[in-house]
DNA sequence: GACAAGAAATGGTTGTACCAATTCCACATT
DNA sequence: AATGTGGAATTGGTACAACCATTTCTTGTC
């Protein structure tokens, strides 16, 4: 046996089963409730490794696997001989506000497609300045799976990409994934068969009209393009 | 000594300086190359930690933390027993693939204000139509707030809570949500009194017309006073 | 050939020791 | 009294070794 490159052959799950809780797993959500509970702003700096490994009662390795989880994920950052200190706020904590609201359905859908309506138009204007053409291939390639895929969630999964991959095109990491969030939110909306075909029809225009935006670079019909777009979802949508 | 909770007071790097390479660092790198280099795909697996870490010079626990980044990471997934396998790339990573670079501490307060500018002219201009005189008064008495306030850390949470009040008026409550995470992300930036005072003084000019537009239900206004306001604070700080 | 028991492999966890960078503090110098 | 200054203490970084828990492979039995 190679040791590697072992393709799993059957019953491969890809998905994480049942999942045993690893040791660091709960240490990294104990530390966030610390640092919650503690009110530890940026800049202010954790107790020292031994010390919460003891008062996790787990090892210093299974703490220090932990900590770097949360330098990763850009919660904390370690310095040698001095410490571990709290990070600015993370941007996971904004992209989490997107996660949450308990309202009604149907507000809620409101609420996000106004956010996309201001936002989308915005990124959109500023894709067309930025872009590169690799960029541009990419988002043209999800646009035009769009149009031939069959299954509609698949569909809806591309539309998504679309959009998402014009975020990625600013530059800004941080829209793509505000952006990114917004998508997950959006739910998947059932219905019928004829409502999806116009609706698909509708979309895949401005997808159209908002791709020749991109590559004219000219960001105010890419922003007018998208804002229609939006516009048009919204109506189709709610 | 109260072991956390310790402003580091003087001569603090928020930016990360210089960054002495960690072990684990490199060994994220080495695996990643290694699965590019065996072409390794979804479902495939890697060799035993105990020989990659003697393949790479580095103890198991070094190897193990580069593994736990990589799993944080969606490109790895460990089974007990089994071995870590390689997972489906996802089509986000190939859009995120397309860009992003530095994640520099300025970069990322760049990105910061220009999401700001992307959105709060237009919650500013949604408020101007919706705001109850209730709420302008709310929003009213911040900016009154921050005029008077000597304390600068004071003045910039006050400064905070007059933009989130304004985003509470558009009665949109994810818009409200999403700008408060913004706010945390904005760190306290240090800077000479001087420079305090010029910033203030700035400041305090743009609110006023910002409270003018929104007073008179001038939604363009509104957009305009936020759009040149956010601007100016922008060049301010960086 | 099927199946069960045990051996081997592999990730998960712990403990200890030492290295490297930083911080702290007492003492000497001015 | 203020200021260096050098060493001790603190704290994160790395290494080695051992053992546990789960999975996989091997072997022997029927």
């Amino acid at each position: 046996m190679k040791t590697h490159k072992t393709k799993s052959s059957n019953s491969n799950n890809a998905a994480p089963n049942t999942h045993t809780v690893r040791a660091y797993e709960s240490v990294v959500a104990k530390i966030r409730l610390l640092i919650e509970e503690e009110k530890l702003g940026p800049g202010d700096l954790l107790p020292p490794e031994r010390q919460l490994a003891d008062r996790f009662k787990v090892s210093r390795h299974s703490l220090r696997e932990a900590i770097r989880v949360l330098q990763e994920q850009g919660v904390l950052s370690a310095k040698q001989g001095s410490g571990n200190y709290i990070q600015a706020a993370s941007q996971a904590d904004l992209i989490r506000a997107l996660g949450f609201t308990s309202k009604g359905s149907t507000r809620r859908l409101f609420d996000l497609f106004q956010l996309r309506e201001m936002l989308e138009p915005q990124i959109c204007a500023l894709a067309a300045e930025m872009a590169t053409t690799e960029q541009l291939n990419t988002i043209r390639d999800f646009a035009e799976k769009v149009e031939t895929t069959e299954d509609f969630q698949e569909g809806q999964k591309l539309d998504q990409s679309f959009h998402e991959a014009i975020a990625a095109a600013t530059g800004n990491e941080l829209l793509y994934n505000v952006l990114r969030e917004i998508n997950k939110s959006m739910l998947p909306t059932a219905s019928t068969p004829t409502e999806r075909q116009r609706r698909d029809r509708v979309s895949n225009e401005g997808h159209r009209r908002i791709i020749a935006a991109l590559e004219a670079q000219d960001s105010e019909a890419a922003r007018e393009a998208m804002r229609l777009h939006i516009s048009e979802i919204r109506s189709e949508v709610i």
